[in-house]
DNA sequence: CAGGTTTTTGACCGTACGGTCCATAACGTA
DNA sequence: TACGTTATGGACCGTACGGTCAAAAACCTG
């Protein structure tokens, strides 16, 4: 019928991922996104629509590709529930004392998003609720089997540990290395084991 | 002797920092930056250097009342240590769920860096250090006066603290509300409760 | 009030950006 | 093999950016 494309569009958005995650949206030039994807300006505009647009796929696939690595991790029952989160923990603080310069795009489009109204800022409050969502499934699980309190309040434990994730995201990024940010996970974890403030102020 | 300026550096420098906070460095516009602060190009190139220098002067007194805003949470002795962290997490949950568009210089620094080498994000390690060295010295207090375990670790706690306020702006960027931010604090503040790790996995 | 020095003002400049146009190439179909 | 359709490549465009220039203004000193 027609001239069939050249390029497979998943590979185009996974090389524009890279280039975005480095650069971020704004810094990322055009001439960047061809020279990484290999494909001409025009041939990227008629895929995708232009840098934009080509960043919400990038950050869309992103978001799910994060989102699967945390199922991953914490959906195995080879651990118990809390053994999983800490394993996760202790990976993340290795991935992001990584001196490579990538920034997960769920943060670049939260600093960059222009307002409340932003799109990128919609995109990335639904990605966080999804990923709190991942969280608090095997959060609840470690309730059941005892591992934390019963009256532990798991949807914000769950969005704790996205802060915190994110957190050492940006204190790999100042370049704070891999023993610190592992101990800073494993304090982060213990934020499971004290009793509730508001009943138990005080230590045993 | 010569033509007086008609501007207070300081007053500029507040001005800049907002322009930067709100859009950051590479967003920001000259003529943004113009505007904000009432001075012409000229001037500002000639007393400050430019745009990117004149960042970094923003940056660092940034860095400077981020720093006395801590240690002024944290350093008054009206309650006990724990307390005062407590107090001070609350605050900033309540600050990041406000819905300006305001980003730390700090977080917005370590973002744009373009590598280890660049200055931005040397600039930032060492406020980052700096913060944590606030956050250590209370929690050294919190230990002398035995609210946490002797054998807590208080250098990885502070690092612990910094990443977590830093996930909390973000979150607050992503708009997560006031109610769970405040619960996220409090969460977080429950890493210094538990036994350590290593020693008690069981919860008592 | 005149000289010297610095600030200010506003016009100006080169560049690099995101995006568009158009001629041509490459394909499937008839 | 001719046609219709879509993809491609490269030249092109308007704009907005960071930065610079030079003339004029404002001040202090003597």
């Amino acid at each position: 019928m027609a001239r069939p494309r050249k390029f497979v569009e998943s590979d185009v958005v996974s090389s524009a991922s890279e280039v975005f995650a480095v650069h971020g949206l704004a810094a990322a030039t055009l001439d960047d996104l061809v020279r990484a994807t290999g494909l001409g300006k025009q041939s990227l505009y008629n895929a995708f629509g232009g840098k934009r647009e080509l960043f919400f796929r990038a950050l869309s696939e992103d978001r799910e590709e994060a989102t699967r690595a945390v199922s991953e991790a914490l959906g195995h029952d080879d651990a118990s529930p809390l053994d999983r989160i800490r394993g996760h923990l202790l990976t993340m603080a290795i991935e992001f004392s990584s001196s490579d310069r990538r920034v997960s795009l769920t943060t670049r489009a939260l600093v960059e998003s222009t307002g409340e109204a932003d799109p990128l800022s919609t995109a990335t409050k639904d990605g966080i609720e999804q990923l709190a969502g991942v969280y608090a499934q095997c959060l609840e699980h470690a309730r059941d089997s005892g591992e934390i309190p019963e009256d532990a309040n798991v949807q914000s434990l769950a969005m704790y540990f996205v802060a915190v994730t994110r957190g050492m995201e940006l204190l790999g990024r100042a370049g704070v290395g891999r023993a610190v940010l592992t101990a800073v996970a494993l304090d982060a974890l213990r934020a499971l084991h004290g009793q509730r403030m508001e009943e138990a102020d005080e230590r045993p």
